[in-house]
DNA sequence: AATACACTCAACCGCGTTGAG
DNA sequence: GCTCAACGCGGTTGAGTGTAT
């Protein structure tokens, strides 16, 4: 099913405030849902990315630490470009950024490399053995020189049991110069149960909604409950602080 | 101060996988 | 077992920002 006017591009932070109420209304799993109740003209992939990748509160922010660094070289070495399963070992951060980072570090390695290429006189006999006829050496050619059976873009690694469909676990928050936008400063997500994994977050807005009981609700009662719902959101003075 | 270039990162796309009917 | 919608992942793009000239 294909939404009409399906609004792309960067969110906005009314997007954000209001995504952030339906997941914690829902769950983050049924996106396809929580973009047609939440009224957002985003699709359910849309909105899936944006939480993984933004809002989530178990997020860490910030530059990678050596550690991280190196632990992501060492598990890509392992594992290939199997950036979320590398994100799982890396708590708080996403696939997505490990991917960014990943790129960015191979560009400069390759930078650098280059640089070494066109000023040692010997020109990398080693690398030269393989069948790359370009005197540069391609991004793909460091990694297969470094890393013989895989290229930049191979996805390397024999383990491809990758434990889908699991909760991602493990996630602890560490309080890191965070960067968090406004909106986590108003829900309040530190306090106390950030250590769960996607965590249920204890935040002002929450005060708001029905407990459990809405997480046994059907689509048809959900969408009776939301009708108002959509209404009541803008309608909650804490909401519409956030909103501006 | 202005411009070009490099870098970062949020977001989109396509495709494979999963699971419900 | 088949179909189809939803989900999740990896690759790619482009806007915004920082830095060098």
């Amino acid at each position: 099913m294909v939404k009409e006017d399906t609004k792309k591009g960067p969110w906005t932070e009314q997007e954000d405030v209001q995504l952030v109420f339906y997941v914690k209304l829902f769950g983050d799993r049924r996106w396809d849902f929580i973009a047609n109740v939440s009224g957002l003209k985003r699709t359910g992939k849309s909105c899936r990315l944006r939480w993984v990748n933004y809002l989530n509160p178990g997020l860490k922010r910030g530059k990678m630490t050596p550690t991280e660094e190196k632990l992501v070289l060492e598990l890509h070495k392992k594992w290939g470009n199997r950036w979320s399963r590398i994100a799982r070992k890396l708590p708080g951060r996403t696939d997505n950024e490990i991917k960014n980072y990943w790129r960015t570090h191979m560009r400069k390695e390759a930078q650098e490399k280059r640089k070494k290429g066109l000023f040692s006189s010997s020109s990398s006999s080693k690398s030269s053995s393989s069948s790359s006829r370009s005197k540069i050496p391609t991004i793909e050619s460091i990694q297969a020189t470094e890393n013989k059976e895989c290229s930049f873009y191979d996805t390397g690694g024999l383990d491809f049991l990758v434990d889908r469909g699991k909760k991602k676990t493990g996630l602890e928050i560490v309080d890191d110069s965070n960067t968090m936008d406004e909106i986590f400063n108003y829900l309040d997500f530190n306090e106390g149960n950030c250590n769960l994994p996607y965590q249920t977050m204890a935040s002002p807005i929450w005060d708001y909604c029905p407990n459990d009981s809405l997480w046994a609700m059907d689509e048809e009662e959900s969408k009776m409950f939301l009708q108002p719902m959509g209404d009541l959101f803008y309608s909650i003075p804490f909401c519409n602080n956030m909103i501006g």
